[in-house]
DNA sequence: AAAATTTACTTAAACGATTAAGTAAGAATT
DNA sequence: AATTCTTACTTAATCGTTTAAGTAAATTTT
């Protein structure tokens, strides 16, 4: 009795270190009898190199595939070609839009974009800026932690990198500075409550340490006051990172005897522990109390019922932030501080808030 | 009459170019009369260099502040201790999860991340990998295009670096591919509505080339063979980028004579089309027609109604293909193929799709 | 026709680290 | 006491580019 042949065909593709077969342009020079110093000048477009070497080399690169060592050309140079973007959290709608735009800004100067989260940590805040300070980055686009409330660190480190920041920003240092209207938001907000029919209304805020959550509240409390309503009646509650202890603290506010009328919610994650806990007390919207919150969830309008939110122009924010970076990493004798600009955000009306 | 003194006081500090201040090695060198050979083994803990000398490198380095240029060392050490993330989209709750889990090993690590954005465009894949594979990261996390019909591209690119897939996978590339259990999604996503009372069903996917679509539709095609379902009454629908074109899509869908009772959504971005129809045409869910969506927003539960949804673990996922590519690189004698893993997703029913 | 300029290169140093190979002094072994 | 081995360094090459400075030949100017 024959066995049949068994065939075993075993392929491995390895995966080649970069260095084994990476083409450089010394490889190139030898084969084309050049001095690397020609390759680098015609490869750059030199009026030094004649049009014939010039084409030579190029048409060589292109066969061998050559791609140059970006660590060597940033070790000559001194630049990296690439920024960071140092922000709190990525689940969330502002900091995706966010970045969506900064993405954008850099390809198209061909930058390249590292991420770093600090998930809310002033230490990671502060090791992650003090690795960057190392040299990796030409510049970095920051949105700070709820945690910072001393600029030491920013300081320390923007004499080092350039560091511009956006939204969550720091107006104690000296750059640039990309912001939405938080105080006009925060009074729009409320002035759309009271205009509701509003009485008596709650703010919801995280970290006061945040610049932009101290201007909405003062745009909050100058609604209040300029439309003479008591202000015994209304009042800000301090949330955290927790969703549950924010469930807890909510619904603690909702069944207090003089419980408000109306919510402003300074924070998307808030969003839908308020609806959880209206609907846990059988508190419709908008009749019982009427919510407004700064979100840019596309699906606001398909919640039950739909949500009443300031859009931030998250997407704007971060194209104006990398470009701002972008264009002081160009041309460093334009002034940083003087690249800082306002977009303003947007109250969309929606039913949690009207009838 | 005499003016008052004027004080101007005009403070600019210059962001000085990383290059002038920065300590070298070759400073602290000179500083402690060594050579740079004895000042890198003592940072790096040598044992060729005696107790007393690293005290004083270490000492000196801390008190200037030294921080190593990472460029000389790349260039030296062949790696860059750098990851990219290559995805379609960003605002996207999938994919923010899942760098959120990325961000999270590499840091752990000491690996940074550099993310870039195909917004669905294959060109823009195919440039990006390119460019990764001239030796900028020493590896890549891929989740590809909805336009990736075909993996030349990467067949090419993964023999130069380590390529390794994430949700949108590539079977064919022999490499890491981290998944979710997308056919039985599908089936039990199906499944669930043909218990619920659903007769008709129609599933929305967007472009059929990517492997995931498939399986789910596979899945959903199982589920309704299985229970008998007149398959004439069943339907796939391919949707786009689009939202007002999906929204057209879905509105002719809904309007059929033979409408379907039943619709299971592939993708997040259908989610909001879905509910704007349904509340256009006056079709109330569950009672009309039920909804089950493939999506990863935490506000599901406060949508009108809530949403019936396959929960995919997009954190865990992101978790995972980093660290299987970063166990490759600092061990590249492991299998990559071998590190892949299917991590199940999870139905929770809702009010979309049930009394 | 001599001098000056331009063209199209090459040489070599530099960027900041790592590391193989070398070395001088002291300690241990025979 | 001569030999070998350690210890704790230094020297110098290297990674892959860029670029200031140099040069020989060709071209232009005077």
């Amino acid at each position: 009795m024959h066995d049949k042949p068994i065939v075993v065909c075993l392929v491995i593709i390895a995966h080649k270190p970069q260095v084994m077969g990476a083409i450089t342009i010394k490889i190139l020079a030898e084969k084309l009898n050049l001095s690397t110093a020609t390759i680098s000048k015609a490869l750059s477009d030199s009026h030094e190199i004649s049009v014939g070497t010039k084409q030579r080399v190029l048409q060589l690169a292109r066969e061998l595939n050559y791609t140059p060592n970006v660590y060597a050309g940033s070790l000559r140079r001194h630049k990296s070609k690439t920024i960071a973007v140092v922000i709190p959290e990525i689940a969330d709608s502002f900091f995706s839009l966010a970045l969506n735009g900064i993405e954008e800004v850099a390809l198209a100067n061909s930058y390249h974009t590292l991420i770093y989260l600090t998930h809310e940590k002033l230490e990671r805040e502060k090791a992650i800026l003090k690795e960057l300070a190392g040299g990796r980055v030409d510049g970095a686009l920051v949105s700070v932690t709820a945690e910072t409330d001393s600029v030491e660190h920013l300081y320390e480190f923007n004499s080092q990198l350039p560091l511009v920041f956006f939204d969550r920003v720091c107006p104690e240092i000296d750059t640039a500075q990309i912001t939405t209207n938080d105080f006009e938001s925060g009074y729009l907000a409320t002035k759309h409550l009271i205009d509701a029919g509003c009485r008596k209304i709650a703010l919801l805020s995280i970290s006061n340490k945040l610049n932009i959550i101290s201007e909405r509240v003062r745009g909050f409390k100058k609604a209040i006051v300029d439309h003479n309503l008591n202000d015994a009646g209304s009042c800000v509650v301090e949330c955290d990172e927790n969703p549950d202890r924010n469930h807890q603290l909510i619904s603690e506010l909702m069944q207090r005897v003089d419980r408000p009328d109306g919510i402003v919610a300074t924070v998307e994650k808030l969003t839908t522990e308020i609806y959880l806990v209206c609907h846990d007390l059988g508190l419709t919207m908008p009749n019982a109390v009427k919510v407004v919150c700064f979100s840019n969830q596309p699906s606001a309008t398909i919640f039950n019922p739909s949500l009443t939110t300031i859009n931030q122009p998250a997407f704007e924010m971060g194209k104006a932030v990398a470009l701002a970076l972008i264009k002081f990493l160009k041309n460093s004798s334009i002034s940083l501080p003087d690249e800082s600009i306002e977009i303003p955000s947007k109250l969309i009306v929606r039913r949690s808030s009207s009838n």
